[in-house]
DNA sequence: TTGGAATTCATGTAAATACATATTTCGGCA
DNA sequence: TGCCGAAATATGTATTTACATGAATTCCAA
C-alpha cells in the first residue's frame, strides 16, 4: 500500500526527500513491529538479539564493549547493560582483557549460539511477511539507502 | 559508505533480503540520530513532533486520539500521554467531542503552529546532511519501500 | 616518575516505550 | 428500561533508552 494511504496523509508532502525520510521511518517501524512479534516468545529484546548476532559473527573471537558499540545499529544504547542481561541468561561470557584491565572480552557461549539459532529460525518469518523483491530490486534498494547517508 | 563497512561486518549476510532489513534499520537509526540532534534545542521528542505534524496536517480540523494513532508512524506508543505533554506546553487544545463523551477532539493551537514552523525550519538541516538523490532515485526508493511491506 | 588527560566501562537517572488493565461511555438488544 | 459487550481513552508498571556522570586504568609529556 502506498505510504500516503497507510498513514492517511491529507496534504501532500512538501518534497520527495521529506516523503522518503518518512517512508524509511515508517518501514522501519513495520520491521520493528514484526521483530517484536517474533522475538517475544524468546523473552529477548531487539537490542539484545542484535548484540548476540554481533558476537556470533565473531566466530569465537572475543570482542570488547567498545567494539560492540561500533558494530551496533543503534550506537546510543547501553552496550554494557545489554551484555549484563545476556550474561544473566548465560548467553555470553565476560572476562577481563589480558593486557588491558579496563577493557573486557565478551564471547558468546555455546548456550548462546544454540539459542540464537532457534531465534533466527523463528525470525526468518519476517521474510515471509515481506514481499520479495527481485535480486536487482534488493540491490538497488541497498544502493539507494547507502547513497542517502553521506 | 557501504553498510558492511559502517557496521564492520565480518562475515557476509546470509541473504540479500536479510542485508536489506539491516540496512533499513541502520538508515533509520541514522535518521533518528539526526532528528534527535535537531529537535534537542526545542525540548521535544520525536514522537511529540510527529503528533504535532499530524495535527498541523489537519488544518484546523479536530481529530481524536484514535485517529492520531492511525496516522502515527509508530502505533505502539501512547498517544494520549503524548497529547498530554503537548497540552502541558500549550501546543494543543483538547476538548470533549460533541456527541460522544468518550472521544476527545484535539487541535493544534496557534502557539503550536508557530512552534512547529520554527522546528521544521531547523529540522530541514537533515536534508543538508543527506546526499541528494535524483528525483528518479527518490521515486524508486519510495516504490521499493512501499513494495517490501505487503 | 608523576600528574593530567584520555580511554574503557559501569552506574545513576529522567524520560520514553511496550503493554496490560481500568474507567467511562455508548450502542444494541432482550 | 436494563444489561452486556464494544469503543475511546486514561492509568499503571516494568523495561528500555538517552545521556550524564563516576571510577578505574592507561598513556603520555614534562
Amino acid at each position: 500500500m502506498s505510504l500516503e494511504q497507510e498513514i492517511k496523509q491529507t496534504r501532500p508532502f512538501k518534497s520527495i526527500s521529506e516523503k522518503t525520510l518518512v517512508n524509511i521511518m515508517f518501514t522501519n517501524n513495520w520491521i520493528h513491529f514484526k521483530h517484536n512479534k517474533y522475538l517475544k516468545p524468546f523473552e529477548i529484546s531487539i537490542q539484545q538479539y542484535n548484540v548476540l548476532r554481533i558476537l556470533n559473527g565473531q566466530i569465537g573471537q572475543p570482542i570488547t564493549i567498545n567494539e560492540i558499540i561500533d558494530r551496533m545499529l543503534d550506537k546510543m544504547s547501553n552496550a554494557s547493560r545489554l551484555v549484563d542481561k545476556l550474561f544473566a541468561k548465560g548467553y555470553v561470557r565476560r572476562e577481563q582483557k589480558a593486557g588491558n584491565r579496563r577493557a573486557c572480552d565478551v564471547t558468546i557461549t555455546p548456550k548462546g549460539i544454540s539459542f540464537l539459532a532457534d531465534v533466527t529460525k523463528s525470525i526468518n518469518g519476517i521474510e515471509k511477511d515481506m514481499n520479495t523483491l527481485s535480486e536487482a530490486e534488493f540491490e538497488e534498494l541497498n544502493r539507494l539507502l547507502d547513497k542517502i547517508r553521506k
